[in-house]
DNA sequence: GCTGCATGATGAA
DNA sequence: TCATCCTGCAGCA
């Protein structure tokens, strides 16, 4: 479930099992064994997320390299504490000190990187709203976009660690039609989403899972409602809008799934 | 057991 | 806009 709140959560975790300890590093489906012999015997530094990718830093390695991963579509952590599984075939790089196991399999990107390319790579972000970083810059991105504001917010050099779940949810929660022009939205309403955006991947960080129903559409706490019971459009084609019954909508959008209940949001 | 889809991003055209 | 990277799993037989 890789957007920005599960990836700053990754980091944390990661920092907390592995930070300052010496890792062993290996790639059990051989695609990475230049890198993982490269960390392999190094002690973890630390661990940042910025958007969604996160960068690895060990000391004790001569080349001045950090870890990159980017967990793209398919990518997923397995973790341990103790009595690790046998990591798969597909396992492209494990990481353990002790019994303590971090386990990658599918991710889009798992490189070593020098400083230029993870400054280049980072340079390419939005601010993330997990950083509480200025959204100034953000608001002067969105301006300059001819596409609507859907598929501008997926962007992530607008802003960095949206998915396709906080895209449909923080629209319907400003009553914003995915289509509208992303230049057409006024300080005002960006600030709004920008609120909005932050105050819900600060819970999903620290709940690890997104919840964005508001206390007056729900009968009881979030860790108690069943994944449908979550959110208002995402993967809800079909059903009625949870405020005004309207069926919600789904269509392709910059070729990922778009929802959005076409009476709350309206053109 | 098989199929299709999934909370992502890139590079070629 | 499309193909590609490439894993897991829900839903169905």
């Amino acid at each position: 479930m890789p957007e920005g709140h599960s990836i700053h959560r990754y980091a944390r975790l990661h920092r907390a099992m592995l930070g300052g300890r010496a890792v062993a590093a290996w790639s059990p489906q051989g695609r990475f064994d230049a890198g993982a012999a490269a960390i392999d015997g190094t002690t973890l530094v630390d661990v940042e997320a910025q958007g969604k990718h996160l960068f690895y830093r060990f000391a004790g390695n001569a080349s001045d390299l950090n870890l990159h991963v980017h967990l793209g579509l398919f990518g997923r952590f397995r973790h341990y504490d103790t009595d690790a599984a046998p990591p798969t075939s597909g396992t492209r790089l494990v990481l353990a000190a002790g019994q303590t196991q971090v386990q990658l399999a599918g991710a889009t990107a798992c490189e070593l990187v020098d400083p230029a390319t993870e400054t280049a790579l980072r340079a390419r972000l939005g601010p993330d709203p997990l950083q509480n970083e200025d959204p100034s810059r953000a608001f002067a991105a969105l301006r300059r976009r001819t596409v609507g504001i859907g598929q501008a917010l997926l962007d992530q050099r607008v802003i960095a660690g949206i998915g396709n779940v906080y895209r449909a949810e923080v629209l319907f929660l400003a009553g914003i039609h995915p289509d509208r022009p992303a230049r057409d939205i006024d300080r005002g309403q960006f600030d709004d989403l920008w609120k909005t955006l932050r105050r819900l991947m600060t819970a999903g960080e620290r709940t690890g899972r997104i919840v964005t129903i508001a206390l007056a559409d729900r009968d009881r706490p979030p860790s108690r409602l069943r994944a449908d019971q979550r959110l208002y459009v995402y993967k809800r084609a079909g059903q009625p809008c949870r405020r005004c019954g309207t069926p919600i909508r789904s269509w392709e959008l910059a070729a990922r799934t778009m929802y959005a209940c076409p009476r709350c949001q309206p053109t």
